[in-house]
DNA sequence: CTCTATGTTTACCGATCGGTACACTTTGCA
DNA sequence: TGCAAAGTGTACCGATCGGTAAACATAGAG
C-alpha cells in the first residue's frame, strides 16, 4: 500500500473538481494539472467516475474530520458544541476559494438518484445526520432526532445561500435561528 | 411580437435542462427532443448561455407565481402564509419529477459569481428574499428582515435536502422550525 | 542483475461539443 | 399575387470529450 502518487491525484482533482466543477473538468485539463499523464490516472481509476468517487470519499473524510473536530474546539459541552456548527461554518465561508458545498455540486450534476456519485452525496449528509443526532441526544435536548434535522436544514441553507452570496452572513443567521431552535428544544 | 415557436423552445429546453443538467444537456440533444432546429435555435439565441439565461427567466417568473399564488391559496393571514410556504413546498416535492431547485443547480455549475447565469440564480433568491421580507413585515412579526432570511435558509436546505433524499419530509421538519421561529419573532 | 510495478510520452479512437453555411420550404400580410 | 420573415434539413467546422495502444523510462526488491 504505497501512498504517493494515487492520494496525490486524488488530491490535486479534489482540488480542480470544486474550482471548476465535475462535467466541466475534462480528464485532459487534468491531466495538465496535476502533471499527471492521462495514461497513469487510468491504471488507477478505470473511469472518470471512479475518479470522481474516490475525490467525494476524501472529501467526506475531510469536511466531517475538520467540522467536527472545529466544533469541538470552539465549545465544551454538546449544546454548545451544535451552536459552533455555525461559527465553524461561517470560517469556511470566509475562506477565498469558497464555492459552496461539493455533495450538493456533485448531486446537481448527477440528479439520478440511483447514480453512485448521488447515492454517495447522500451519504455524507446521512453520516452528518447521525453526528449531529447523537450530539443533540448527548445534550438532553427533547426530540433529539427532529431537532437535528431541522439544525441540518439550517446547515444546508446556509451552505448554498453564502454561495449564492446575496446575504451578508447566513452563517449567523443560521446560528441565530439554531439558538431559538435549541432553547424550544429544552427539557 | 408573436409567441409561440420561441417560448415553446424556452419552455422545452427549461424541461431538459432541469431533467438533464445544464451542462449535460448539448445543443444537439435539445434540438432533438424539441424538434426544433438547431439552425432555428440559433436564429433566436446567439449562444447557448443566451438560451439558458431566458430559460432562468421564465423559471423564475413561474416559480415565484406558483409559490405565492399557492401560499394565499393555503392560508389567511400574512403569519400564516409564510408557515404554508413550507406545506406548497412539500406539494413540490412530492411531484414525480422533482430534481432539486434549478437555481441552485445553476450557480453549482457556472460557479464564477461574476457569471451572468450565476448573478441571475443569486438574483432570483434576492427577489425571494424581498418578498418574504415583506411579509414577515405584513405580518407584524419583530425583526422582520432577520426572520425573513432564517425562513429561506429552511427553504434552501428543505429544497437541497429533499433532493438528496436522505430524510422523509424535510418540508415538515422546516415547516416545525419556522413555526417555532415565527413563534420567537412575536411582539 | 534482472524482474516487476509504476510511471512516462505520444499518438490515436469515435463521439460529441457549441456554433455556422447554405439552400430550401412554409406562412402571414400587404 | 408576391414578398419577406421565420423555419427547415443537411452537412460541416475545429475543439474537446472519455478512454486506449504501444513503446519506453525509472526504481526498489529478490
Amino acid at each position: 500500500m504505497r501512498p504517493t502518487k494515487r492520494d496525490e491525484l486524488v488530491q490535486q482533482a479534489l482540488q480542480a473538481f470544486y474550482r471548476n466543477g465535475f462535467q466541466a473538468t475534462g480528464m485532459d485539463m487534468l491531466a495538465a494539472e496535476t502533471g499527471i499523464s492521462k495514461t497513469s490516472m487510468y491504471k488507477h481509476f478505470r473511469t472518470k467516475e471512479d475518479l470522481i468517487l474516490a475525490v467525494l470519499r476524501l472529501r467526506d473524510e475531510h469536511f466531517r474530520n475538520w467540522l467536527y473536530r472545529r466544533m469541538e474546539e470552539l465549545a465544551e459541552t454538546p449544546r454548545q458544541q451544535l451552536i459552533a456548527m455555525f461559527d465553524a461554518l461561517e470560517e469556511w465561508f470566509a475562506e477565498p476559494g469558497y464555492r459552496g458545498c461539493m455533495f450538493i455540486k456533485a448531486s446537481s450534476e448527477y440528479q439520478d438518484a440511483n447514480h453512485p456519485i448521488h447515492k454517495q452525496s447522500a451519504e455524507h449528509k446521512r453520516m452528518l445526520e447521525i453526528h449531529i443526532t447523537d450530539l443533540a441526544r448527548k445534550a438532553g435536548l427533547r426530540d433529539a432526532d427532529a431537532l437535528a434535522r431541522q439544525l441540518l436544514l439550517l446547515k444546508e441553507g446556509a451552505m448554498v445561500t453564502a454561495h449564492l452570496g446575496h446575504t451578508a452572513n447566513p452563517a449567523q443567521d443560521a446560528k441565530a435561528a439554531a439558538i431559538q431552535l435549541i432553547e424550544a428544544h429544552r427539557q
